[in-house]
DNA sequence: CCAGCAGCTTGACTATTGTCAAGCGTAGCG
DNA sequence: CGCTACGCTTGACAATAGTCAAGCTGCTGG
């Protein structure tokens, strides 16, 4: 890695109060990789050697089964994925693709392990992520098991919209099927689920959304703390 | 707290690799309560005051949104439940209610909290607990998304039965109605796919199952390291 | 400029799952 | 002993979601 990259990775929050000398070790036996769009970057079942770290770009998190596949998460700058497969030497549980051009930081799993052995900082730090990711997850899996495919997009709408400043219109952040997948559907059902929300004044054409009756859309989706907010 | 529930209670799986000093503060505020059956615990939504360890007993986790509810989880003897939010003082994501007679280890949150930061041992044994319970949650996210209800139902039976010895045939831990949220299914669809379920030979006499073909039941299911193993 | 392709949409149909209502059987209780 | 309550089952139906096939649209590369 580049002295100038290092000196970007010693930045990011996932080291934030891990001891300088960690980061260091951590970091010297790391890849700073470009991964052009659509690469499978890792793949379920297989061991957990490297602790990816999300620089720059858009990462889907999938698996499959069966004849069936689909999307448990995507993961922006800043996110590690897999950190619960790695400290514990587990096979992955997600296959990961870049969906656009991403700069992805590879750690090597056992200066993980051994960090996380070493410092108690960065033991606690790796507590705080998992809890978050886990809330995380188990929200997901309420969205997935109480609401209906239409009710989960309307939701998805609202977050999404207000995550980019609640103007009230934005663009897709990823493919439609990569959302469809995402929501639990095929992307037949998403195609007229768009369709049905006219009826709740929301206008999709190609790329982009309009919300144009943000109360509508809200009653219908019915938005609640302990399934929607991002951020607790 | 009894000074003979002090004893055992400090023999706990939770606290092992705590500190002495830690569990004996985690304990001097707690309490150690009984709950008759189909008590609520927990609420969704509400703060997080205790960390709670079953300690005897049978705990289903829930939580309902709109008319409809489902099962997240079922606890039993050793399991904690609501670790993360009661580590980083969120409000619970689930409810919780005793499914039978049971005992329960109430810790004080802000004493659990305390530990995390003065102990590393007990710091690192939550991170373990974290990643154990999200790889968990992630399991059953996939379970949910990628295989049909029949498919979950033969998967639960493969399992429940490996868990108690592979007999091929034991008597339902709940009511049928609990497993049918656990699978994330109304109760007569439960009904239906047992009735189904008669073509692989698998017999339900009231609160007993008898699998009479291991083979052709694990056709049907097909399970998956990625998605069953409750272990990894 | 146009062919080819991928992503998306639409229609028609099927499969899966949920809902409502009625009925059965058993455990608990007066 | 019979009443009641509850859990469970079954039937009939409705809603939701998936599948297959065809067509549309906009982009890319020759």
């Amino acid at each position: 890695m580049r002295s100038q990259d290092m000196e970007e990775m010693r930045r990011i929050p996932f080291f934030r109060n891990v001891e300088a000398g960690q980061v260091e070790a951590m970091l010297r036996g790391a890849f700073l990789q470009r991964f052009p769009a659509h690469v499978e970057l890792i793949h379920t079942g297989e061991p957990a050697d490297f602790l990816h770290v999300v620089v720059e770009g858009t990462v889907e998190m999938f698996s499959g089964h069966r004849a069936r596949e689909t999307t448990l998460g995507v993961s922006g700058p800043g996110d590690s994925f897999i950190l619960a497969a790695v400290l514990f030497d587990r096979p992955y549980l997600q296959s990961a693709r870049a969906l656009v051009a991403s700069r992805i930081l590879m750690v090597p799993a056992d200066a993980v392990r051994q960090a996380f052995a070493v410092d108690a900082g960065f033991a606690r730090g790796v507590a705080e992520q998992l809890a978050v990711a886990y809330r995380g997850v188990i929200k997901e899996l309420k969205n997935q098991k109480l609401r209906s495919g239409l009710e989960r997009l309307a939701n998805w709408l609202l977050t999404h919209d207000a995550e980019n400043g609640s103007t009230g219109h934005f663009d897709f952040p990823f493919d439609k099927k990569v959302l469809a997948a995402r929501l639990g559907m095929a992307p037949e059902v998403l195609s007229r689920s768009f369709a049905a929300l006219g009826a709740y004044h929301v206008v999709v054409q190609g790329p982009s959304v309009v919300i144009h009756d943000v109360a509508a859309l809200r009653k219908l989706a019915q938005p609640c703390s302990t399934i929607d907010g991002n951020s607790l």
